[in-house]
DNA sequence: AATGAATGAGAGTTCATTCAT
DNA sequence: AATGAATGAACTCTCATTCAT
């Protein structure tokens, strides 16, 4: 249990980011579903009241967690740059990331996860979340359309339904129940094979492992 | 809003259909996050002491849903005989099952999508619900694998990971924010041109429309 | 547990009977507070809606109890002849009588006891419970009165008190909370050398042990 | 019906011994049976929130009130000293401060009455409620030990058993149902006749009235 | 900026009782 | 005489929120 000590007097602003990841942490460990305001309080090492006055309800509580998660994920997208890459290149630097984000900061995947869930019957969620959703998304069409260009994937490819079922098995790799998991790279190679141009299998062969 | 109304005197087994029934319509309005015991005997017009007396607990009641679903699920599946059919066939009517279900059932998705989640920190749900997850991912790996041998797939196709990416990709249709969707078409028929053999290539053509 | 087999249409007065000895069992199990009347049915073996067919109420039912109690007393009562015994003979005839009930019907104390507690905000209660004590408490009023003639007893007792002293003793001899209990014997002793006529004290000594 | 009116915003111990005092004398009317917490809060003069926001729950609560008995209990018991007083000037003092608090706090016997009888199914109850009785019991065991050896009692008394006789007695005095009941004076009376030394008596004579 | 105390609305659950068959 | 189903009333407890200081 991360406790971050009461520190009294602080701004603002540190205030509300303190709630938000003690916010996240919460929602971590029992799910947005659990997420009790008075948990959070008690983990910043604040009052209920001191707590409300800084995020003045549980909604913009819940829309603060969402904010920071994407900021988290826009500064991560941007510490990496891509340019100058061959589309197979980037694919896989893209693979690499998820893995990366997968292993060192599987809190930030989850709580995504639930936010996309509660943006389907919250608005105001929904403004915030669907923006992440469709830059990974987008990128992933990019970078199928520039590989079509230069010859790393096949000609008849659809870059946006093929960003769509990278995506999406992604994102469902995590909501399998079953604990006799495929591993990642298994799904990464199959996925290069199948929108990869039928001359380019060596290179994936290499990626594999 | 569909009510079912009075009709007093039921037999038990018949109310525990009624409750399923009322608690997937309110499942779908408002998620399992926001289901309400009360809410569900209004709509099946009892009330609340007669809803536990025939669901004894909301965890009871949730389970309750969940098994109904799975029913539901496996009913479906054996209404569709595969026998004497190519893999590609097969393929194309489980894409199709899937389009009747999310066109007439749609409920039917969605409720699943929520016990999902919930049973990631509910194992008694995910005892329900995983089998029917795992029993479409096989569903798909065994299509794939005999589509390996009859030459309807490519001959270096990892079963069980293209089918990881097929119900990845279905299941994560719906999690999609954005308005704005790609047909659900042409995702059935870059999986098709993804994972199928290099020679085939014109079946998919008609298939796509 | 012992259960009443269904032997499905019994007479009004068996099904009462086997009525009032279940919840007896239960008081003694879980108190009268913890009495209910589903439990009763079940140990009956019975339909709830059956039980109160039987007995209309939950009033009725704890005052079917209590009479049941009451007659078993009166039944013990009658089946000892205290004729032609000295005073000191029945002290220790009614010493006995109560051992011998701890010790084989120690139910019988409890749900007397339970039913004591209650008549104190019961009228109806009280109604059958007070004969009871005051029954007993007249028994030992006439045992002194009686040896304070013959000799047995000091002369300058005074029988209520000291029937009130002696059944309180005994009545109160279940309450103690602590497991380090005093022996029955030593305190039936300790009345018997309280009440004694000064010199009568050999005999005592003998029955001590 | 005693109000305490709403008097905001006290402090939390000043809120606890009033929910403690209110549950007295709801314990009085009506039972620990029939105590309710929304009863007490209205008493008290709070919301029910309010009351769980001090109180957590009614277990609490219940520990609570036996808590409160018991230190009621121990102020009384070391608001009199009994140094430098014969046993027999120790047992009357014992009888004065039984009738004092029979007729100035017969609250507080009744409720302990109650706790006693839950105590029996309840070990954390039990644990708090068990050294009250214990301790009274002692008390008295004591001053029969001290007045064998300073000749005011029997030489052949049994402190013990004659400890148990004695609170037994007055415990078991507040639960005779008849109406009819011979005054407590006649009582201690009798007590002191019988565990006396022989050639005592005459300072009992002065006592009884 | 912070907090202990207070609160309304509502959650799931229980129970004696009654109804219809 | 018996029962499955139904019910109203009440219970303890929870939670986001607000008030007074």
């Amino acid at each position: 249990m991360t406790l971050h000590l009461p520190s009294k007097r602080c701004t603002g602003d540190d205030r509300r980011r303190a709630v938000a990841l003690a916010a996240r942490a919460l929602i971590v460990e029992r799910g947005l579903e659990g997420l009790r305001t008075r948990d959070i309080a008690a983990r910043v090492g604040i009052n209920i009241a001191t707590l409300h006055y800084h995020v003045p309800s549980k909604e913009a509580l819940v829309a603060l967690v969402a904010e920071s998660v994407r900021l988290d994920f826009r500064a991560q997208a941007e510490r990496r740059p891509r340019t100058g890459k061959t589309a197979l290149e980037q694919l896989r630097l893209e693979f690499d990331d998820f893995r990366e984000t997968v292993e060192e900061m599987p809190e930030l995947i989850i709580v995504l996860t639930e936010m996309i869930e509660r943006a389907r019957r919250d608005p105001a969620i929904a403004a915030i979340v669907a923006p992440i959703q469709e830059h990974w998304r987008t990128q992933f069409a990019e970078i199928f359309e520039l590989g079509i260009a230069d010859g790393s994937f096949r000609p008849n490819l659809d870059p946006v339904a093929a960003a769509l079922i990278t995506t999406g098995t992604l994102a469902d790799y995590w909501r399998l129940l079953t604990p006799l998991r495929t591993p990642l790279d298994r799904v990464f190679a199959e996925i290069e094979h199948a929108f990869g141009a039928p001359h380019s299998s060596q290179g994936k062969q290499n990626h594999v492992l």
